[in-house]
RNA sequence: UCCCCGGUAGCUCAACCGGUAGAGCACCUGACUGUUAAUCAGGGGGUUGGGGGUUCGAAACCCUCCCGGGGAGCCA
């Protein structure tokens, strides 16, 4: 009896019979030497058949295998330098489990590979090729250095609750459910729960799905998305900007040391990634505003930063680059102003390099009372859905900072592809949410 | 909510001024003892998104509806 192994093993076997578990990815020939290109989800191997070293009846039977068809196969692992993994297998034998007929993502050219349009209602197939195997494979790693990251350096997880009875963003982009009669929504960010977390904690952060009903149809929205948010008591703004980039400089180098193959897989420029060192610029909103008057972009001071500015601002950088200190006006209730000009907040955005745009929102909170109250005032906020909110405020207040990084923006960047929609399994985007 | 682009073979796209539908890939058949997106030869495959209109003649022009994609706003 062969042993069972996975392809991303089969290293460690050359020389030995071994049986692969796993579907036909691919399939070649040429007349008297068939080839199968076997994934079993550790990754893909060749395995070669040569016309009589095998029963006539199982070389003959190459012709009926079709693509994806469930195999078990049964070989001997060969060091193969010409092979792409380094080794190959030589067929002893090989039984179908399940033929499959008329795969419905064909075996296609760089040049014709379908429409999204055609390949979104076959996500859960379409998450066996071999660019989004290697995309769930690069959130993986960085879904683990998340994890870990914050463990290493002593925060407590927390997990921020997804129904939730108000906002904490704008109220148009809300998911509304019904609570037992009352209205609840599904959360759009963990950040007023781990403000109350790290008061108990010090250092905390949550990790969870979050929802925005937003009408975006473009490739960097969706309507649920993860965020990981850190928030620490006593951290204040300049705190959090160098925990973000020590933050982000980390998930590039597990990246890097992880996945190298399956960022080859998507042709990602590595020397690109490898530039991600500390210490990323730091610019004050007031000074990328001048990067963009000196571009000649058109651009009034107080506005919010749109794509094409935060194209323009990042290019001017090849680390990523964090912005602070924006307009008060154009930032929610709970960013503390900055004591030295009430204009502007104790915020940071940082914008990722080659104008992948934000991956990162920021701030420094308010910690007073009477100023938090203020502001829940000149707002309109219903003061009774954050009495809780507000009591963090009246009992030990402390300075306190956090940020909310987006997993699915950050993965794009770092595998360099397009579109966040193959950044995450089974995506959920405008009125759209088959399979 | 608004703006732009598109819909032709299973997939990706052609088709000149409006003149009667074509290629690559996939699929099927055959050849090939080292293929790596294999290659070579042959074959089948179409109510040109739906409806209406203009015209001797519409894939093409006009109206309308449907579907898809991208972007703005908003955001991660």
């Amino acid at each position: 009896m062969a042993k069972w192994v996975y392809i991303e093993d089969l290293k460690k076997f050359i020389g030995e019979e071994v049986e692969i578990r796993g579907w036909l990815y691919n399939k070649r020939s040429s007349g008297k030497v068939k080839f199968l290109i076997l994934r079993d989800g550790s990754g893909f191997v060749q395995c070669v058949m040569v016309k009589g070293t095998v029963s006539d009846e199982l070389f003959a039977s190459f012709k009926e295998l079709t693509l994806e068809s469930s195999i078990v196969l049964v070989g001997v692992v060969r060091e193969e330098k010409r092979a792409p993994g380094g080794v190959e297998i030589d067929v002893k034998d090989y039984k179908i489990i399940q033929k499959a007929v008329d795969y419905p993502i064909p075996k296609v050219r760089e040049e014709n590979i379908p429409d999204v349009g055609v390949l979104l209602p076959k996500r859960h197939l379409w998450l066996r090729s071999k660019k989004q195997w290697a995309l769930m494979r690069i959130r993986d790693t960085i879904e683990k250095g998340i994890e870990d990251f914050f463990h290493e350096r002593k925060f407590v997880r927390i997990d921020s609750p997804i129904l939730t009875p108000s906002a904490c963003e704008g109220t148009t982009t809300l998911f509304k459910t019904d609570y037992f009669g009352e209205p609840a929504y599904l959360s759009q960010s963990g950040q007023l729960y781990v403000e109350a977390a790290c008061m108990a904690h010090g250092k905390v952060y949550c990790f969870g799905p979050t929802f925005r009903a937003e009408k975006s149809k473009t490739r960097r929205h969706l309507m649920e998305f993860w965020m990981v948010e850190p928030e620490i008591a006593f951290y204040e703004l300049d705190d959090i900007m160098s925990l973000s980039e020590e933050f982000v400089e980390y998930l590039v180098k597990r990246v890097l040391e992880e996945r190298e193959e399956e960022l080859h897989i998507l042709g990602r420029d590595l020397k690109k990634l490898e530039k991600i060192k500390r210490p990323f610029a730091r610019i004050t909103y007031d000074e990328a505003v001048k990067i963009l008057k000196d571009k000649g972009m058109e651009f009034e001071w107080g506005d919010d930063f749109g794509g094409d500015e935060e194209t323009a601002i990042s290019e001017a950088f090849e680390t990523p680059v964090i912005v602070h200190r924006y307009p008060a006006k154009i930032k929610p209730f709970y960013m503390k102003r900055d004591p030295e000009n009430p204009d502007v907040v104790l915020n940071m955005d940082m914008l990722a390099p080659e104008g992948y745009g934000e991956i990162i929102g920021g701030s420094q909170r308010e910690d007073d009372y009477d100023t938090l109250l203020k502001r829940f005032e000149e707002e309109n906020l219903p003061i009774e859905d954050y009495k809780w909110y507000l009591d963090l405020r009246k009992y030990g207040s402390v300075p306190h900072s956090g940020f909310g990084l987006g997993i699915e923006r950050t993965i794009v960047w770092i595998s360099g592809i397009r579109h966040v929609r193959e950044s995450i399994p089974f995506p959920r985007l405008l009125e759209k949410i088959y399979p």
